[in-house]
DNA sequence: AGTGCAATCCCTGAAAACAGGGATGTAAAA
DNA sequence: TTTTACATCCCTGTTTTCAGGGATTGCACT
């Protein structure tokens, strides 16, 4: 009846990718191509012209290249497969910043199961695949929409960009380094990264070091 | 041949679970009965005196009770099931710690199917199990062992029992707020938070705020 | 009755973090 | 070409953290 519709999975775990597979394999109509566990593995199997997936099932939090530019990278392409995002948790701005990137589906690992088979269905359709519980946030959100202060500035502070250094500024405050040793590690005075510190608690809007380091943990920065 | 093996399996992540079953239905000689999704789960299947089963596949980091809760409520029990630690992580010291609670076998998620069916019929054989990677950091460990200080203090700083207090303490400054404030909140002095931050800087083996917030995450005290 | 531990509080002094400016060279983008 | 963003550096001043002591109360266990 339908052709049969080709999937690539990407995640860090192989027991996860093993998962995946069983639940695939229960329907006919998916078959499973491929699977990655890094991000760079991802990006080279698209961009190696004789494989093709329609449906790519990408973990957030995976190595190398984590989600983000992972998706980044792929939309680029020409045969872009839908994307479909696995995470472990389930952040309504991380939502937003994947939809606003291209992806067409969100579901959690808590329920990735029971939706996984009916995401890849929907969004070869072109249509786009919440789980329920990506879904209620979204509903939320919506609801609580009146609150936005301004209309000014709709991105979400993950758009709020680092640059290189102050990335690596941040990676080294969370292995527990304070500025004086940053400073040496990268070779630059004590004032540069006093400036960085103050740059990344701006953008991040934290409070402290600590912020800083939960943020870097929440949203896979190191 | 040998009788069947009966295997229960518990993990935060539905998809997880799947995987790890599916796995196991390639060997005829291992079934899995039932799956929780938390740690109270566990523990209130195991107390059912209807239910038994032989071996339990347990990962750390899952909700209400976490690893080391389960594996403590289950190692009273007089028909306590062989229990296999799956870790998303691999930190040496963690393996040590569930070793002491008794437990059979330790395996990271990284490669858990290319090891799971092994290591449940080398633990209802009596043995240990352990994946390769943990294998080779405990070889390691082992190859080190001269730089151990001094023989009076063996236990590993997991076993660094934090008061009440100092969890408290500790949640909050996770939550980025400072010494003030926490005294504040706690309706003590600042010299009181004070104190308590530095027996948490010294128990935790830390040097900053920082140190202490990254721990907490790592061992989920939050 | 004595020991140990948890929780509370205090002191001093040094080091680090934070707040808020300003300033420069360079390279890329508009 | 002008503007923008990045990375670098400096100054002033305040607040917070950390290191190192010491001390008291109360409670539980032996």
């Amino acid at each position: 009846m339908s052709k049969k519709i080709y999937v690539h999975v990407a995640d860090d775990h192989k027991i996860v990718i093993e998962g995946i597979i069983a639940v695939i394999n229960t329907d006919d109509d998916i078959e499973v191509v491929d699977y990655s566990l890094t991000g760079t593995q991802v990006t080279k199997w698209f961009d190696n012209r004789k494989n093709k997936a329609d449906v790519l099932v990408l973990d957030i939090n995976i190595p190398e290249l984590d989600g983000f530019e992972v998706v980044k990278h792929l939309r680029k392409k020409v045969n872009k497969p839908k994307i479909i995002i696995v995470s472990s948790y389930n952040d309504i701005r991380i939502v937003e910043e994947m939809l606003k990137l291209g992806c067409s589906g969100y579901i959690t690992k808590n329920n990735a199961g029971a939706h996984i088979i009916n995401a890849i269905k929907a969004v070869v359709q072109g249509e786009q695949y919440f789980s329920s519980d990506v879904q209620k946030d979204m509903l939320q959100k919506y609801v609580n929409k009146k609150e936005v202060p301004h209309g000014d500035a709709p991105e979400s502070f993950l758009m709020e960009t680092l640059t290189d250094r102050e990335i690596e500024v941040l990676r080294l405050i969370t292995q527990e380094h304070n500025t004086p040793e940053i400073a040496d590690k990268l070779n630059v005075s004590v004032s540069t990264i006093e400036t960085h510190r103050k740059s990344l608690l701006k953008k991040l809007k934290v409070k402290n070091a600590v912020g800083l380091a939960m943020y870097a943990i929440k949203y896979k920065i190191i």
